[in-house]
DNA sequence: ACACCCGGGACTGCCCGTTCTT
DNA sequence: AAGAACGGGCAGTCCCGGGTGT
């Protein structure tokens, strides 16, 4: 007794993610993404702004994570283990059964500058709102910004070697020693400073 | 015995600025700005890849600036030292004169979404740039990009201050500022770890 | 124990009228004019077949006026003595209390061509009206049908003049004296055919 | 040699026009005018700011034959005298040869409610331009306008009894009748009021 | 190096139909 | 009866690209 299928949003973002990775972003149209599940090309719009908000919808609900991840980090820890604690607990979405979906979702992405473009603009917010919670802390702010980003840095940088084909620690240590790496980088400068 | 007025290119940079300033990126088409200085909108993209572009031509100036002062660093620092010099380095290309320009340039940027993506992969590239020069220089790489990672989010963030209203320091002085704060965020971690 | 506000239509007219008038017809969009009052884009057009009859609704009341007007015309009068006094007749209806509001949904009106349009029909249409009435009445076509439109036309410019700022008489005090500037007109011709 | 057929748009005009008559204007999208000519939406609009206005290109060379006839009428005419000659002296524009087309034309239009109200539109527009024109010449406004639209108003009439389909008489033969059709009515009112 | 003409895809807004809910 | 939710269809605008002629 229905009259469409249910679920056309999801139907469209996997459709749009399997014929970004065939054909491409720039040489899929939003007609051919709605008509392969028998959608129009309006429907597409009504539920993603704009062609490429397909691939990132939905990753709220990870963000949040590390929104959420500040504020319960202990107290009197430093701005970066704050951070650090944050990462690691936002993270926990990533798990194993998702690596592959990631890997092609994230190719796609590297392959296509538009898509890059986005997902910078969505790192950035995603500093920003690290940034807000840990000024809600009361860290001052060129501590709290420069810790979010480097934060975020760390995250994008662990991710990107979870995707690598032969990789098979999980993100969190991944996350980890990439943290260990970016206290080396900064305490041999302190040494050699003297 | 000119066909055309000379400096199309320079002319319609200038038009699309004071456009985007005054009524907004989305609300200037190209056609405007083009018709502003008495040329086609084909003109226009033939000078600019895209409507953004026009805010960002020329940039490859100051980037290659960074890139070379990763080769003159002094033998023997640190990759974040040599990031660092290699930063202040770059900035010598903002002087006080181009103060007001680049507050005009960045006000129109944080106020657009879509500018701001722009930024952000310029900045990107930028920062895989450095990384490069640093791999070149026989820097490994989770340090290498590590450190060309930190070094442009400084920049960013001691540029954005630079811009302030009541700004007065230089922009080098407040690089200097952001990369000792940068060691203090780790240097803290470190001790905490004790 | 209601459901939902009462007088939808009467919200959606309201919130249609300042919209129009803060932001202009062609800014507004009809899910703003519903949202603004809680209500879905659906149910505006469930109300008003268009996004321009929402400034129009509830005109047949006085359109009937002047129709009406035309019926109770004594008997023995010329056609264009008909009309005057059906024009008269229906005026009645724009009372002194209902300038402000007239003016405001008149200079909404007066900026959108959308809306012009649209007056335009409805007086075309109340004249056709019009003139059916006065060939009800025996009166033949060239005559019924340019006595209708000489009445409208008068009707609109003294409704214009009765709008103005300072304008002080009645819409009715006025009318009359259009209806002599249109004799006067006709009659100096009648003269400077002799 | 030619990558395109010339004419493109005369041809979207011509085709408009017959897919309007044959199945009507709503039923008409503007893909099929565009694909009927080989040619595609983009250039349909390109050429024509909406839908409607493909019936009515080119109608200013007719309307400037009217603003003409306004500052060509002799002096020490009375106002309607004025238009009268306007009118006529406009109305040489629709020969003998024009009156199918015109026919056709008008169907469409009367048959469309929405067409109806870019006709009336651009109608009013002429009264204004006329009315102008007529102040240019140093007739006061209530005057002016009163007589521009009456002379439009019997423009229209005549015009219609022009298309009929057993009309013999000239387009010019008809509008002298209705003018003088125009006195009779105001002259008769005078008479009555004595 | 510019103008002009056309194509094509992204995206928005208006407006309509149907189904389910209150 | 009135409204919400979901989808469709078409008009219209803008960005961007190709081709040709001067």
């Amino acid at each position: 007794m229905v009259r469409w299928e249910p679920g056309a949003r999801e139907r469209l973002q996997a459709a749009a993610l399997d014929l970004y990775a065939s054909k491409g972003f720039e040489e899929t149209t939003v007609v051919e993404i709605a008509q392969s599940v028998d959608l129009t090309e309006r429907t597409f719009f009504r539920h993603f702004v704009d062609k490429r908000e397909v691939i990132f919808a939905g990753q709220d609900v990870f963000q949040q994570g590390f929104i959420d991840g500040v504020a319960d980090a202990p107290h009197g820890a430093s701005p970066l283990e704050i951070v650090t604690s944050a990462v690691l607990a936002g993270s926990g979405f990533f798990t194993e059964d998702r690596r592959t979906h990631s890997r092609q979702r994230s190719a796609v992405i590297t392959a296509t500058p538009e898509l890059r473009e986005r997902e910078l603009l969505k790192m950035a917010s995603l500093a920003a709102a690290i940034a807000g919670a840990l000024r809600e802390r009361g860290v001052p702010d060129p501590a709290a910004t420069l810790a979010a980003e480097s934060g975020t840095t760390v995250f994008r940088m662990a991710f990107e070697r979870w995707l690598e084909p032969d990789s098979k620690r999980t993100l969190i240590e991944l996350e980890r020693e990439m943290f260990a790496e970016l206290a080396a980088l900064t305490g041999s400068t302190a040494r050699s400073d003297q």
